[in-house]
DNA sequence: CGTTTTTGACCAGCGC
DNA sequence: GCGCTGGTCAAAAACG
């Protein structure tokens, strides 16, 4: 139907990393959610685009590709469109009024891989002019380095919707494509985030499905 | 007046 | 040990 979009997709995927796993599930979580954001966004463009999806996609029309990106090991293989629900694991989706659910089972290194399952990192490649895009969530810069490599300077980003959030996010040009930047979400929030959910032909509630 | 951005300083990790 | 690089802090400025 619509190839439209002028911007060619370079490739859909979703690029996830994950590094230890302060909460796993937490992560699997957010990463869900994250990705179901994307492709709200990605939907948008197709022309789905509706009023809520354009208010976090203000003026700039950003194609979000993600990417996925196993640098560790497959601990958690997410993909997006069809996640794959862990069989016994129910998650109680996100409960986290206590925020703290702590990870209290982790299953002790698991047959000696490598646990590092601690840090969530997502990736987005996003197309769009802006400097950044609006991703509905509140940030404050921290800092800018110019990398070696890069003509284009990174900008450092911190959550601010409360004041303990560990989540930290970076965006960069592409080196390849300008018109592409790099964005990358790190650490999972604390908090429930605002946004997200309406629209939603699904019932809001949290999903996971 | 409170908040966010700017920007150089500062620091830790790494390679040589 | 030294210098380079990437990442964060913090003071001042810029905003609303
Ligand atoms: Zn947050």
């Amino acid at each position: 139907m619509n190839k439209a979009l002028d911007v060619q997709f370079r490739d859909e995927e979703i690029l996830l990393s994950d590094y230890n796993g302060d909460g796993d599930d937490e992560f699997a979580k957010y990463s869900s959610r994250k990705q179901q954001e994307e492709l709200e966004s990605k939907r948008a463009e197709m022309g789905e685009m509706r009023e809520e999806n354009k208010r976090l996609i203000p003026t700039n029309t950003s194609t979000v590709l993600s990417s996925m990106e196993e640098d560790v090991d497959d601990l958690v293989s997410l993909r997006l469109g069809m996640r794959s629900p862990p069989p016994s694991l129910p998650i109680e989706n996100n409960k986290r009024s206590g925020d703290d659910n702590i990870h209290q089972n982790i299953p002790i290194s698991q047959d000696s891989q490598q646990i590092q399952v601690k840090k969530a990192r997502v990736t987005v490649r996003a197309r769009c002019d802006a400097p950044m895009m609006d991703d509905g969530g509140q940030w404050r810069k921290y800092g800018q380095k110019i990398s070696k490599g890069n003509p284009c300077p990174r900008a450092y980003y911190r959550c601010t919707i409360t004041s303990a959030c560990p989540v930290r996010k970076h965006v960069q040009k592409c080196v390849d494509d300008l018109s592409i930047l790099i964005t990358t979400y790190e650490g999972t929030h604390n908090h429930p985030l605002p946004m997200l959910a309406a629209t939603t032909t699904r019932h809001t509630t949290t999903n996971i499905l």
